[in-house]
RNA sequence: GGUCGCAUAGCUCAGCUGGUUAGAGCGCCUGCCUCACAUGCAGGAGGUCCCUGGUUCGAGUCCAGGUGCGACCA
């Protein structure tokens, strides 16, 4: 097959040679394009050569900055996907887009890969010291860290990379130093000893969101602690014992009968015999084993209020390995589950145990380790967030900040009216240093946006950084302004802030889309994103979360290379449906795989008919004039009918993020429409040759390159190839900054509107005729190869007229030989019969088969026909119907009983033919 | 324990503000290698829309209760 020649070769721009194989072959061009994209700069946002940005609406996203640790999984592919559907789409129709990307530096998660790296090496990290562990961390980002880039490249988004960030260079990191400074100058950062969730593991603070509990299997332990006077013993329960060698008293409720002459009296702890008080707080539960509790403030969060309330001594009796401290006593040294069995053995000897029970807790774990978190008292850094909170509520209740779908705005809102201060500081060498300084001398703190010299106060020099750094999740809450330059008063900032939209799971609501709002009104003085659209999380085939314990992990990559990069695009596209889990099914994948071969072939086809003859020039669909339109065949005039309906369907739906009805109706109109339809009748008027094959040929060329910017937001490699390889494709045109197909086309005027709902009803028609046709044939067992003899019955004189102007069309697609018209009412003897939009379909059968077949399918027709009219004219009977229900609506059920009617009527005359024809 | 979500064909799922006898893909059945495509073409079968009650002229859709599953928070 020969290569169409195309003009201006002086440009190295890859020029596909299409036709080419059968099958397609994703391979061989997703990598080449991507590279093609990125040398000519197609995503970057306001390029040096064009107009003023202010011409152009801005739209703008964040990516969601992946770790640098991660590589690419399911999440992560249809965050970005749809990210990239979006920004493609509002790219195509003028906007200026900028879509930022970046990663994060994941503090806990970067730290632990770089030290079990070291452990490996035998490096302990404390030996290798604080700056070359930092140096080190770098050299492994550098090398390692961009991994996820280069997969998210992969999936081909189209990222302005020009701007891409990390949350630990240079302008971020001077961005969090802005905001821990004006924070801590206005109050809403302060330092404080405090009980905080530990990972023992990670010797880290970790703040409330960054534990998760999960129910666990445990005991209840029944302990009898004696009254110090020995007049008895009070009985408490704990899933803890260990902990009872911090307790500083037992509480039991106010109202307890129980114990009402015990409050102020004092137990005997046992194994370490101090004595503490017996004390009575409302908060106690009555119901709960013996009504008595053991409180240890230093190591349960209830406790911990209880005991400031009652002003109790805090004894930590763990070290930050949780191990137990000289606090313990005799269990000193030993680790926290150690000393627990100790515990318990040394208290079943002495009869302090009383018994044990089975029980489920939810025990925390550290969300990056998943070791059990213990409760630490140490002094950390906090934000005072409730006067940050309080402006962020409001943005989304008063809707400068909108949900998609809007049921996440009370999940954000339980979260965010019950929100906790928030641990800031985290005692790891990979992060943001706080910039907080302690004067030796006198121990004055400075907080400073750039590094202190001297002390302030005293003006000592002998100054110690804190050592501690910032969760990773300060900085991330800052991405929206502090990638676009805060805190520089840029002209990205200007532009593009606050951004168009965020898309993001629901997952990192609080952790993240929280922290950006009031993070974005306390700094930037607006929300940072007009809209976030909430999709749903990639669950296995069976509904489970994925997960690398589970074992039921898709590599997103491993798919990509089986079905290509745009049928995996293809297919989470049109499984996003808003707010539901998404379960991954692997032969729908296949299927859009399939999808994207069709619409591979369909375009081999019409490259093949360019050859077969000369063709008009080719104007895209916009170029058309309503008087063009008018020339054009009914299957030209036809499809662009469909493909302008097409059109202003998906706007409708991407403009709602309703992702999977823009997919489900391309790939409708491009299969079944485009394809089945339009290439089959197309293959009639080219067969005829002359002006009439021109101008189709130039119409299939146009329709199919309108049909590729269609495409092109979601499967944007094969749309870009076939494209480039139509006719009229210029070197410098990428498909990437094409205009996207619009259904408000400068040609469609009164006459061109109405003469498409015409040609709409028209074809309509005939595929209906068509249809039923090969209804017949199928289930008569008619072979197929063999062309039938045809009548048709047509009362209304315009579609008679409409079918007999198609009748090449219907000759062709319904294989039909010998065709004539009969008067109404006028049957055949012994002919299959069908109806189908009021034309009356006879096919003889005489001699070709059995009549009893076709008694038993008209039968079959007739009683479904019945059985419809019967609910029909049921509610039609129904007064209250007639009296209530809208007027249009009661017209519309005359009308279908009418026409059902008169349809069960026609095929009962048809019967007794066949009845007739059959008896002799 | 609290909050939220889900239940529709054998499977995976659509079905927006209530209004044709509920749709798609895959799978299944029948027939076709028809000159773009067998990763295809044509045709077909298949559903008590979880249960009960209510609102309504009319409910897969709205309301209440129940059952089952899931998530988040405590």
């Amino acid at each position: 097959m020969r290569a169409l020649r195309f003009d201006s070769p002086k440009v190295a721009w890859y020029r596909p040679v299409v036709p080419l194989d059968k099958v397609y072959d994703p391979h061989r061009v997703e990598r080449r394009w991507y590279d093609e994209w990125l040398q000519r700069d197609l995503f970057r946002a306001d390029p040096r050569d064009s107009e003023p940005p202010a011409s152009k609406p801005p739209f703008s996203m964040v990516i969601p900055p992946p770790n640098i640790t991660g590589s690419l999984h399911m999440g992560h592919a249809l965050n970005n996907t749809l990210q990239d559907v979006l920004c493609r789409w509002r790219r195509m129709t003028g906007d200026n887009v900028l879509w930022v990307p970046g990663t994060d530096h994941a503090g806990i998660a970067t730290q632990n890969v770089v030290e079990r790296q070291l452990t490996a090496e035998g490096i302990d990290r404390q030996t290798l010291g604080r700056e070359a562990f930092v140096e080190r961390t770098w050299q492994w980002r550098d090398s390692s860290g961009g991994t996820i880039i280069m997969q998210l490249k992969r999936l081909g988004v189209s990222c302005d990379w020009s701007r891409e960030r990390f949350t630990m260079d240079e302008g971020l990191s001077r961005a969090v130093r802005e905001v821990f400074v004006r924070l801590y100058e206005e109050g809403l950062i302060y330092r404080d000893r405090y009980l905080i969730n530990w990972c023992p593991r990670c010797r880290t603070a970790l703040s409330v969101l960054e534990v998760e509990h999960t129910d666990t299997d445990g005991k209840l332990y029944h302990l009898r602690y004696p009254l110090a006077d020995g007049s008895g013993a009070v009985e408490v329960v704990t899933t803890r014992p260990e902990t009872m060698l911090g307790d500083t008293a037992v509480a039991v409720h106010p109202d307890d009968e129980r114990y009402r002459g015990l409050v102020g009296r004092t137990v005997r702890l046992p194994a370490i015999g101090r004595e503490i008080p017996i004390i009575a707080d409302e908060y106690v539960d009555r119901e709960f084993g013996s009504g008595a509790v053991k409180i240890t403030p230093a190591h349960d969060f209830n406790d911990f209020e209880i005991g400031l309330r009652h002003k109790l001594p805090m004894v930590s009796v763990m070290d930050e390995g949780a191990v137990m401290t000289a606090e313990a006593g005799p269990y000193a040294g030993l680790d926290r589950y150690v000393a627990r069995e100790r515990l318990v053995a040394d208290f079943e000897r002495d009869g302090v145990l009383v018994r044990t029970e089975p029980h489920t807790l939810a025990l925390g774990r550290c969300y990056r380790c998943h070791t059990p978190v213990e409760p630490h008292l140490s002094v950390q850094w906090f934000v005072r967030i409730a006067p940050l909170a309080a402006p962020a509520i409001a943005a989304v209740r008063d809707g400068r900040t909108r949900f998609v779908p809007t049921h996440w705005e009370k999940t954000y809102f339980s979260w965010m009216e019950n929100i906790h201060d928030w641990c800031i500081s985290r005692q790891l060498w990979w992060g943001h240093r706080i910039p907080a300084w302690y004067c030796a001398k006198n121990g004055h703190t400075i907080v400073r946006r750039e590094d202190p010299k001297t002390c302030p106060q005293c003006g000592d020099e002998n100054l110690r950084q804190d050592p501690d750094v910032l969760d990773t999740w300060f900085s991330s809450g800052l991405w929206p302004f502090s990638t676009l330059g805060w805190p520089e008063k840029t002209r990205d900032l200007e532009t593009w802030y606050p951004t168009s939209v965020l898309v993001t799971g629901f997952d990192i609501i609080f952790f993240w889309v929280a922290r950006m709002m009031m993070m974005g009104l306390k700094f930037m003085g607006d929300v940072p994103f007009r809209e976030v659209y909430i999709h749903a999380l990639v669950r296995d085939q069976h509904g489970q979360k994925m997960s690398k314990s589970k074992g039921n992990v898709v590599d997103p990559l491993a798919v990509m290379d089986t079905y290509g990069t745009d049928a995996f695009r293809f297919a989470l596209v049109a499984f996003a449906a808003m707010g539901r889990d998404i379960k991954l099914a692997e032969d729908r994948i296949e299927g859009y795989r399939n999808f994207m071969n069709k619409i591979w072939n369909a375009a081999r086809f019409v490259m093949m008919q360019l050859e077969s003859g000369p063709t008009e020039a080719v104007r895209p669909v916009e170029e058309l004039t309503s008087a063009d339109y008018a020339a054009l065949g009914v299957a030209d005039q036809w499809i662009l009918a469909r493909l302008v309906a097409a059109t202003a369907e998906i706007h409708e739906a991407l403009g709602q993020y309703r992702f999977n009805d823009a997919a489900s109706r391309l790939y409708e109109f491009a299969w079944h429409e485009f394809c089945d339809w339009y290439l089959e009748m197309s293959k009639i008027t080219l067969a005829g040759g002359g002006a009439a094959a021109a101008a189709t040929r130039a119409n299939l060329v146009r329709v199919l390159e309108a049909l590729m910017r269609l495409l092109h937001p979601f499967t944007p490699f094969i749309t870009e190839e076939i494209r480039q390889a139509l006719p009229g494709a210029r070197d410098d045109d990428s498909i990437v900054v094409a205009r996207y197909p619009r259904a408000e086309l400068p040609w469609r005027d009164g006459a061109s509107t109405q003469l498409m709902a015409s040609v709409e009803q028209r074809v309509a028609r005939l595929i209906g005729v068509v249809r039923a046709i090969r209804n017949i044939r199928a289930e008569m067992n008619l072979p197929p190869g063999r062309a039938l003899d045809a009548a048709l019955v047509i009362a209304d004189p315009e579609a008679r007229a409409s079918v007999e102007a198609d009748e090449a069309i219907l000759r062709t697609l319904a294989r039909v030989s010998g065709l004539q018209y009969l008067p109404a009412g006028q049957g055949l003897r012994g002919a299959a019969t069908a109806l189908v939009d009021g034309v009356q379909v006879l096919v003889p059968l005489a001699g070709l088969v059995d009549l009893d077949e076709e008694i038993r399918r008209l039968t079959r027709e007739i009683g479904k026909v019945a059985g419809e009219l019967s609910g029909v004219e049921k509610k039609l009977g129904n007064p209250s119907f007639r009296e209530r229900a809208p007027e249009e609506i009661v017209a519309e059920q005359e009308e279908k009983a009418a026409g059902l009617a008169s349809k069960k009527a026609t095929l009962e005359r048809s019967l007794r033919t066949l009845e007739e024809a059959r008896a002799g």
